[in-house]
DNA sequence: GGGCACTGGCTTTTT
DNA sequence: GCCAGTGCCC
């Protein structure tokens, strides 16, 4: 096997003692070479119990697992994420930290609630700051490795004094809940092992060979982790690639590998430059957009593959056209041989996919969101995993909340206050109250009977818990009233949420039959926390992919196109100002363009509907970084306006590099730039004027609607003609001007929906 | 206590 | 455009 391997291959591969850094390029086989030297290991008798691979996604753990098991069969070597690894080892030791081994794993919603439940307990006010911003602090707080008791805010900055004031309460709610969030599992995990230095050394020794992927993604926690567990034995090999740090944002040091050599002096470092995986032409555009970055270790990357197709750079009018033309591409592929798996779209934020999803519908081509909603997100499913949770753990306030009441149970906000008051005067949970909830004061009767009635379902369901997942989901469904309530009901959406409940079953029952020895629901409830259901993504479904420019890391396609490429979106308006998430955003890119093997398409449009209003857009400044010898450009239309310059070729790296950050002023000095003329405010006020003149008939106080009328004209019970759906009723009316809404009850079989006016195709047939 | 309608606020990326 | 939180009415 060793034969097929390049020298610097063969080199990572036979490397087994001693501390490694694999840098690794883009499509350089480095699954290939980890997986190999994981093998080789094996075979020169490394016991597979003492090495841990870490990862950072479950999709690059499962990828590792299985061209593991092609390589050595039957391997029992521990691979998997971080956040996985520490789970399974906080159950052992959950006692150190303060909780019971069955404590709750909570997802970034459930941690928002207990963070609400802290703020409201402690009753503090924050007006001045959004839970949402306070739970950032806290997060980054905590991937800082700084503890409640650690924690000193900045001076000066109120933002860190609410933190101060808080991150205590909800730290104490979380314990009190038998709980963690995503954080707290590397947390604990990490200050478990920076104060026991017993069980340091015993888990060091017993994990003597570490395996850490994605280096470059790792922040201080998992850093800290994984020195702890490479002092007596530092055989730690990391792999990673600098230029493909994307993560910056939750706290990911990429100074981890940029110093990695500092951190292990006897560090044997090997380089894989070579590509693979893409043609001369993708590599050189991706090649020569991230030597704009400063922040780097230069490589130089090269591949013997063919020189291939140019890589396209195509502009649209409007998104519609641009996700057209983008599945008519696609469309025309698998006419041409290509088969819908070949391709994949992607884009820099969730919100863009769903212009493709109308489009493919249209065009009737397969397709597949990776991470759109997830699965385990529904509220449905969140329910119903909430009444698994509260069985698992009583504790679980969070669970408590979300169920209580769903389905109705006649327990309202009144009722839960009190509860509330009572729980925290005895030092209850909240089930626990609401057991007792006969002996709380200021509890109406009806409201005890109420709560009664719930517990009872509790206890009830308490006695099968041992039993096969999928059948406590499915007493859960019947004793909880849930089915019944959704299967009562006759909305589209509790028909779809029935649906999807279902489905859950039969997760439960896949998961029966993959852990024949009856695991319990605890393992049930970690995977459903921890593994999105990424794993469904399989290249078995013929189907476009389409995820976020994230999403695809580790990832590679024979035809890939990246959309939406405009400035604001990539880079992304909040990361335009920070030179260093500038560089992320580039990154991003890179790492978007670097997963295509043979086709690159990269599109914009030139202008895109946001928060329901169009809007023109600027070109992308990364766009005049790619080295235009290896492209193809197609930029029709008129208001291609960035692109004056395109063919004088004045969009060389090195021309543009140093001006990335430069403000407005200082590029519109240079006319031989695309920014000079984007930065021309002038150029684009004239560009806004046309386009809302085009786009919207009537003036601005007056808007119409396409079928030239006024959202002022509709009234409440007014009967209105849609050209699809035929006639029906105005039930509801709400918002004024461009704004005005109405919820039309259609006769023909449409069921009710609702219409933003002004851009509705609604016309008034009779008054009243 | 529950349901509905309206307003306002916010939208990056994910374990 | 979407959701969540709020306030109002039954």
């Amino acid at each position: 096997m060793v034969e097929s391997l390049t020298a610097a291959q063969r080199t990572a591969v036979e490397h087994i003692d001693g501390p490694l850094l694999i840098l690794a390029g883009p499509g350089s086989g480095k699954t290939r070479v980890v997986t190999h030297r994981v093998a080789n290991m094996l075979s020169r008798g490394v016991e597979g119990r003492s090495i841990l691979a870490l990862t950072f996604t479950n999709k690059a753990a499962d990828e590792m697992q299985r061209r593991l098991e092609t390589l050595a069969p039957g391997a029992s070597v521990w691979m998997g994420t971080f956040h996985k690894f520490c789970a399974t080892l906080l159950r052992q030791y959950a006692a150190h930290v303060g909780l019971s081994q069955n404590f709750t794993i909570y997802d970034t919603s459930d941690s928002f609630k207990a963070l609400k439940l802290a703020i409201e307990t402690a009753e503090l006010k924050t007006t001045e700051f959004t839970p949402d911003r306070v739970a950032r602090g806290i997060s980054w707080a905590k991937t800082e490795l700084i503890t409640p008791a650690a924690y000193r805010p900045a001076l000066g900055s109120p933002l860190a004094e609410a933190v101060a004031k808080i991150y205590p309460g909800y730290q104490h709610q979380l314990l009190a809940s038998n709980a963690v969030d995503f954080d707290d599992l590397l947390l604990h995990v990490a200050i478990l092992l920076r104060e026991n230095a017993e069980l340091r050394a015993t888990l060091d020794d017993r994990y003597r060979y570490i395996l850490v992927d994605e280096y470059q993604d790792t922040n201080r926690a998992q850093y800290a982790i994984v020195r702890a567990l490479s002092v007596d034995h530092p055989n730690l090999a990391a792999t990673g690639d600098p230029d493909q740090s994307i993560y910056g944002w939750r706290g990911a040091n990429i100074k981890n590998i940029l110093e990695f050599e500092q951190d292990f002096p006897d560090v044997r470092v090997v380089r894989l430059e070579q590509n693979y995986r893409s043609t001369k032409n993708i590599l050189g555009v991706a090649d020569a957009l991230i030597a704009n970055n400063k922040r780097r270790k230069k490589k130089t990357l090269f591949t013997e593959n063919p020189v291939g197709r140019p890589v396209r750079l195509q502009s649209y009018l409007t998104q519609r056209e641009e996700a057209e033309g983008v599945a008519m591409r696609i469309a025309d592929g698998v006419r041409q041989g290509r088969t819908p798996r070949d391709f994949a779209v992607f884009y820099r934020t969730n919100a863009l996919s769903r212009a493709f999803e109308e489009a493919f519908h249209e065009f009737g081509l397969p397709f597949q969101i990776i991470n759109g909603v997830e699965f385990y997100q529904r509220k449905e499913i969140k329910d119903v995993v909430a009444y698994l949770r509260l069985l698992n753990n009583p504790q679980d306030d969070v669970a408590f909340l979300r169920i209580v009441n769903t389905p109705p149970r006649g327990i309202g906000k009144t009722t839960l206050q009190r509860l509330r008051e009572f729980a925290v005067s005895k030092q209850l949970s909240l089930l626990e109250a609401a057991s007792q909830a006969a002996d709380a004061p200021k509890l109406a009767k009806r409201a005890v009977a109420a709560l009664a009635k719930f517990t009872a379902v509790m206890h009830r369901l308490q006695t099968s818990c041992a039993d096969a997942v999928e059948e406590v989901v499915g007493r859960v469904l019947t004793e909880s009233g849930y089915r019944d309530f959704l299967a009562e009901s006759d909305t589209q959406e509790d028909q779809e949420r029935l649906e999807n409940v279902e489905e859950l079953l039969t997760v439960a029952r896949e998961f029966d039959e993959r852990n024949p020895q009856g695991a319990a629901i605890e393992q049930f409830l970690e995977q459903s926390s921890l593994v999105g259901d990424t794993d469904v993504w399989e290249s078995s479904n013929d189907c476009v992919s389409l995820m976020t420019l994230h999403g695809a890391k580790g990832l590679e396609f024979p035809s890939v196109l990246i959309v939406a490429v405009e400035e604001s979106i990539l880079p992304h308006k909040r990361s335009m100002e920070d030179p260093q998430q500038l560089e992320e955003e580039r990154r991003l890119f890179f790492v978007g363009i670097t997963r295509a093997k043979e086709e690159l398409q990269i599109s914009l449009a030139d202008n895109r509907a946001f928060r329901g209003e169009r809007y023109p857009t600027i070109a992308s400044s990364f766009l005049r970084e790619l080295p235009q010898e290896f492209m193809d450009v197609d930029l029709p239309s008129a208001a291609a306006y960035p692109y004056g310059d395109f063919s004088d070729g004045a969009f060389s790296a090195d021309a543009c590099a140093d001006d990335v950050y430069v403000d407005d002023a200082g590029a519109a000095s240079d006319p031989k730039t695309i920014t000079s003329e984007v930065a021309n405010p002038a150029l684009l006020v004239t560009t806004a004027a046309k386009l809302s003149n085009a786009s919207k008939p009537g003036s601005e106080q007056n808007p119409a609607n396409s079928a030239g009328v006024s959202p002022d004209v509709f009234a409440l019970g007014m009967t209105v003609l849609h050209p699809e759906y035929g006639p029906g009723k105005i039930a509801a009316l709400s918002g004024e001007g461009r704004r005005r809404r109405a919820t039309v009850q259609f006769a023909a079989g449409a069921g009710e929906r609702k219409f933003m006016l002004a851009q509705s195709p609604l016309r008034p047939i009779s008054k009243k």
